[in-house]
DNA sequence: ACGTTTCGTAAGCGAAGGCTTACGGTTATG
DNA sequence: CATAACCGTAAGCCTTCGCTTACGAAACGT
């Protein structure tokens, strides 16, 4: 999940994973829609794949990539549960709070 | 949007923000939670604040922050746009691989 | 069999990032 | 008014990261 996310953070990694949304694509195209080296982007699909975020198929000399959204369908559960977790705490806060101001309007001075 | 995914690519940063779901505290005390030291801690807060990511209030000497939700929000949404594209991309894939196996049974050899 | 295509990996470089120590500025406290 | 508390910022260090060039390995084409 981490490395999900440090994957994701970088914006050249982004557009990989948009031009491999749905096409499969060998390496050595992937690379001639970047103004990068073509080693560059074989070692951002590395980390992809580490992420989980792409899957590779080696056919032949060519190493086919394609965008994973499981991938980031789990990236998106966990965000959920964050999410959810600090909404959680929040209206909890805000039950505490009430109750602080309960306890004022009765027991105080 | 990218701030965000940097400053959550970040698993301290992770963790402060997950302290201050809901409760709001100071920078320093927000420190006594950590084996860092508290510089270090104001420095993730600048990123986070920076990612919309965490709201300030200075009070006094004392600088509260707390998590905002909707910070996350923004990163949920773009994530699900993300992810239906991927899907749209995916199908559409799937009916041109279909239309190709229907031309290769009428019309091929 | 030999050259070519396709590709991952190693080495090295410059920039960015996280951390620490040192400092200064504002507010509370006696 | 002097001292202490609280905190952001600057400077410097070390690691990480993205990139390039150089290289080696595997499969393809003739």
């Amino acid at each position: 999940m981490q490395q999900v996310l440090r994957a994701l953070a970088e914006p050249r990694r982004q557009e990989i994973l948009r031009l491999l949304s749905g096409r499969e694509l060998p390496s050595g195209e992937v690379a001639t829609h970047f103004s990068v080296s073509r080693p560059a982007i074989s070692q951002h699909l590395q980390v992809l794949k580490a992420a989980d975020l792409v899957s590779e198929r080696v056919v032949g000399t060519r190493h086919l990539y394609r965008a994973r959204p499981e991938g980031l369908a789990e990236l998106r559960d966990f965000l959920a549960e964050f999410w959810d977790s600090a909404l959680a705490r929040l209206s909890e806060a805000a039950a505490a709070e009430q109750e602080r101001i309960n306890n004022e309007r009765s027991g105080s001075t």
